[in-house]
DNA sequence: CTTGACTTTCACACGACGGCAAAGTTTATC
DNA sequence: GATAAACTTTGCCGTCGTGTGAAAGTCAAG
């Protein structure tokens, strides 16, 4: 019989987690004094604590190694149960080594940028979104507005409740100002009650929905266009990640007025993962992609990649 | 001025997350109605709510967020920050490949053994640890344990205060039974009072400090030697698990009596990181077949260091 | 018997919210 | 203006695996 303190040093756990171990039915000492509480193990108890400990550094929450231990779990049920597991910590390690691509491509920034605090990209996961859309080649950002302002009155003529803000989708790729720009305007709307605005519009607005997308976005203040540093700074951060453009811009138009100054824009660029030579997973998974021996040398970890394969 | 749920919708974060950031004073509202308490924010805010999931992103705590976008940082302090998060999360993603190898082998385990239960080795950091240590070429179990008998009874009669288990160190690599096994007597002593031990035993006895490595344990009961079942099982996990031997094996013997059946031990085999072709980054990139060569599955005597290099 | 080492339970703390409830507020509709 | 529906507030509990005490009782040695 080992008192408390003897069990803990040999399984190289504390007290405090004993105790807990106990409370939850995890591992109860073979003996508890009624009159004291003191509690009793013996050293047999030693093989499940290594059992625990083992299931622990897996990743496994301790009720569920309460269930592992206690009900007999069949080779097959327990051969689910890890496969499932496995699959959490490799998503888990795709997440953190998102979070490294993230820092190092911050870092970058920081030795490139000096001062400019130009920081303000964030990856979104955009919704579906039900839009009511319709298409122009106006010129120029007043004329658009107008446009846009003509559909939204129709809308609530119309009987339907539309969003409060407006999507300018950039459908061609000078940057949506120019002569030949083709820009959708796009409302959002609710998806009840917009029987036939199609036909009453004369077949001008259509109803359609944006596809869920993940978009780097950017949020500023000024002309809804015209700022190249915008756009810039977009594609700095897609190519500094690792990403690859995979949408036209959206411009969500959070503010909207007559001067410039009045205007708050985000810029909503749907992006993907680049799946070329310069993804962040051939450097930082440690792992190989096919095609390679390894061997030579540990994947540098510590090491950054080499810059030319990130330049923009 | 938008109300919190308009905003929640424009930074995709929930209500209750920024309450939660009002109260923590990471993200105020511009302004709060006095008698009703309604929270109202602004457009503009959406920019710092921005650099906030940006950072978070990264794994930052909101606690170190609030000191990073309110103390005005230099480019320099937020890049030695960034530095160390870097750091953080690489270190988290070792831990977490360090699973992902845990679990696969463990399934491969399962394929292999079908019934077998011989997964309780667990792997464990030992601590350095003062030991007075003495050699012996007892050929059995039995002798050696008479030997550490009579050790312990000359520590206590010294005076020191010993342990109350005794380890044995197997220095050459037949596995400790047999004609020209050399053993080494290990019991764990206190740093002070122990004086004169050395000479009073005639130099038989020494002090020295057992190196802290990293072990793959093993707890059985039985015989403390000549399970071989034993030694084949921490063989395959750590062949399975991509360690090679790092130090001669060491049996902590947790009790010890007459009969084989009274006796329970733990068998620690130091173990590191293997740096060759057959590493575990090469193994879990799904290009090794199940099966194995088994040139060198026994490491045996190649990796443990020479006898000279334990003397302390 | 005292001292000191050991044990017990109880309770709070962490981080970043989610969920729910009760109560008050605004907005839309009749 | 009344009423209902939608919205907002505060507040409290729960998470998960312990760390860190505090206060009180127990055991082993001198």
């Amino acid at each position: 019989m080992l008192k408390i303190s003897d069990f803990a040093r040999l399984g190289q756990v504390s007290m405090r987690t004993l105790r807990y171990y106990d409370e939850i039915g995890l591992l109860k000492p073979v003996q508890v004094d009624t009159l004291t509480g003191y509690r009793y193990y013996a050293v047999e108890q030693l093989t499940r604590l290594h059992r625990i400990l083992d299931l622990k550094e897996m990743g496994f929450e301790l009720a569920q190694i309460v269930q592992l231990l206690d009900e007999q779990v069949t080779p097959e049920q327990l051969r689910v149960v890890l496969q499932q597991r496995l699959a959490e910590v490799q998503q888990q390690i795709l997440i953190e080594q998102e979070r490294q691509a993230r820092i190092e491509a911050r870092l970058k920034q920081l030795v490139l940028d000096g001062q400019q605090t130009s920081y303000e990209v964030v990856l979104k996961r955009l919704k579906p979104q039900l839009v009511a859309a319709s298409r122009t080649t106006a010129p120029s950002v007043t004329l658009q507005l107008r446009f846009a302002r003509q559909m939204l009155q129709f809308l609530k003529d119309s009987g339907v409740k539309p969003g409060e803000h407006i999507l300018l989708l950039t459908l061609d790729a000078n940057g949506g100002e120019g002569e030949g720009s083709l820009v959708e305007v796009a409302i959002p709307v609710e998806g009840s009650s917009l029987g036939n605005i199609v036909e009453r519009s004369g077949g001008h607005i259509t109803i359609r929905e944006l596809p869920a997308v993940t978009a780097a976005t950017l949020l500023y203040r000024g002309d809804p266009y015209g700022l190249s540093e915008v756009y810039q700074s977009l594609a700095t951060w897609i190519e500094a990640h690792g990403y690859a453009v995979a949408g036209p811009y959206r411009h969500l138009l959070l503010q909207y007025g007559d001067e410039p100054e009045g205007c708050l824009t985000e810029v909503q660029l749907p992006v993907e993962r680049k799946e070329g030579g310069t993804s962040r997973l051939f450097f930082h998974s440690g792992r190989r992609p096919a095609g390679t021996e390894s061997g030579e040398k540990r994947a540098g970890r510590s090491c950054l990649p080499p810059v030319a394969s990130l330049k923009a």
